[in-house]
RNA sequence: GUCCCCAUCGUCUAGCCUGGCCUAGGACGCCGGCCUUUCAAGCCGGCAACACGGGUUCGAAUCCCGUUGGGGACACCA
């Protein structure tokens, strides 16, 4: 009987899963590629619940496998931790630095007769792996090796681990409940190749156990690698952790998202002028929810987060969702924190002089200006270049609608007023506009409009007062002014 | 094929553990209206779900069994 009682406490149901000692977990990520958003809501998940439970997070690189890991891979992951800003407290750990800590743990257990050596050939697994597949069997390592007794291997030889073969292995996991597993179904698990590296399955349960995790919080396609893992951590004499699996994210199609399904690495969300704690909150309602509630602050966020509430089925991504709460944050957020982070996407755009020129102050009004038209932050640099520079970009089709020599006149009343005012207030120079639209006989709209092409060059806009107040009186004149030399020039 | 997980509006979900308060609530999106100097935002309203079949019970979205469907795992990958 393979059954722990320290895995046995349930996080469902009965209680609360509240962790009685000091909470350790880890993320641990393999660096093949870049961080992606499933990866990102695992790390979040496991953050949340050590800063809910003032426990650590350790931050682990899963490398042990030479051939695919790059150091970009690892740095990209390191990159994505810090954009949505779940800081680690331990690590990064790289497991190509920790070899002997596996192999001694290896030996040991084949020292206790817990392990044995193989010298099967990986083609010839593979072909009689083929050939149960073709018969319909369980592709299961046929345990030839176990009894051969191999003290020395001359040649190649992997070790393995004697998996129990009888009763059960249960696990009562944080989010799916009780799973039993029959120990039938148990393989003989390779666990230090014949070129002297660990396998993952061993790997993860020695770093697991010597980094004192108290529970092991990762994604569900890990659920059926537990109860291989479980037999482990008992022959080696440690204590098993308690598990929590996650459950996928899936695309649009309902399937494992992937790179098919579009942009999948944190931070192409980042360069497409998301918000890193819209992205946070966007991907912890995916899977957890607290009530009604879809926005929260990380404080509130540390404080609700439990696993009682966790989904355990999967879910599927939905950009749409995303973008709203992105819009969300841009519009709640505090304008000075939006603004430092639309500039890097300013200066990109070329505006890098006229960035550095304007106050903080001034970008942060600006934003507030804008904020409640755009959901991203690449939308708002579109929206916020008509307010940089003396002059305005004319669009060509908008000027020749509304700059007309019909307009001219009007123009050049509302000019004479406004100079007529030695300093701007917004709330006067609205009065005037309205008083000059009235005199003329037209409609609001009919004089808004050109006015509004000329101060931004565009039929859409802010409230026009708000622009003035933003351009200032100065730049506000030099506008129209030149709009209306636009509208008499036009034929 | 074998094992494991999962199943409420198109999507994310509340409710399920501790059956009645559920003629199933919220959010995204979609449709319509209001507001309006443009574009938005905002506000109001609408469409839309308990996969199916058995049981248990006075009563089931909630408990049990089965079916179907979806996902995952079965490597000297992680």
């Amino acid at each position: 009987m393979f059954r722990d009682s320290d895995a046995v406490e349930s996080g469902r149901g009965a209680g609360k899963g509240e962790p009685s000692g000091k909470v350790r977990v880890r993320f641990a990520p393999s660096p093949t590629g870049y961080l992606h958003i499933g990866g990102v809501r695992t790390a979040l998940f496991n953050w949340l619940f050590a800063r809910r439970h003032q426990g650590t997070f350790i931050l682990r690189i899963e490398d042990t496998d030479q051939e695919r890991f790059t150091d970009e891979a690892i740095q990209a992951i390191l990159d994505g931790m810090k954009w949505v800003g779940l800081d680690w407290d331990e690590g990064p750990f790289r497991q190509t630095g920790r070899m002997d800590l596996y192999r001694e743990h290896a030996m040991k257990l084949f020292e206790q007769g817990k392990a044995y050596w193989c010298v099967c050939t990986p083609d010839e697994l593979e072909t009689r792996r083929k050939e149960a597949l073709a018969k319909g069997l369980t592709q299961k390592y046929d345990g030839r090796c176990r009894a051969k007794g191999i003290t020395k291997p001359t040649g190649e030889a992997a070790l393995r681990f004697k998996a129990p073969q009888e009763g059960e292995t249960v696990i009562d996991d944080l989010v799916k409940g009780r799973v039993v597993f029959d120990n039938a179904v148990l393989d003989d698990l390779i666990i230090l190749r014949s070129n002297g590296y660990p396998t993952y399955n061993f790997s993860v349960v020695v770093d697991d156990a010597l980094m004192g995790i108290t529970h092991v919080i990762r994604g569900d396609d890990h659920l059926t690698n537990t109860p291989r893992q479980v037999p482990m951590f008992q022959a080696l004499g440690f204590t098993v952790p308690k598990f929590g699996h996650l459950p996928m994210i899936l695309g649009s199609d309902k399937a494992r998202l992937s790179k098919r399904h579009g942009a999948t690495s944190v931070l192409a969300y980042r360069d497409m002028g998301y918000l890193p704690e819209a992205v946070v909150n966007y991907l912890v309602r995916l899977g957890w929810s607290h009530g009604d509630q879809e926005l929260f602050t990380r404080q509130e966020l540390i404080e609700k987060f439990d696993f009682k509430h966790v989904q355990s089925s999967s879910a599927v991504f939905n950009q749409e969702k995303m973008l709203w709460v992105n819009e969300q944050y841009i519009k709640q957020g505090e304008p000075g924190h939006v603004a430092r982070l639309l500039i890097p996407f300013l200066e990109q755009a070329g505006l890098k002089q006229e960035v550095s020129a304007v106050s903080p102050d001034w970008l942060a009004k600006l934003v507030v200006m804008v904020r409640e038209r755009t959901k991203t932050l690449v939308e708002m640099v579109t929206w916020v270049t008509p307010y940089f520079g003396q002059d305005v970009a004319m669009d060509e089709a908008s000027a020749k609608k509304f700059l007309t020599p019909a307009m001219a006149p009007a123009l050049a009343k509302v000019v004479a007023r406004f100079e007529a005012e030695p300093a701007f207030h917004k709330e006067q120079w609205e009065t005037i506009f309205k008083q000059v639209v009235e005199e003329q006989g037209m409609k609001m709209g009919q004089l808004a409009q050109p006015v509004r092409v000329a101060l931004t060059g565009r039929t859409a806009s802010p409230g026009l007062f708000e622009v003035m107040e933003l351009l200032g009186r100065e730049r506000t004149l030099i506008r129209l002014k030149k709009g209306i030399e636009r509208a008499k020039a036009s034929a």
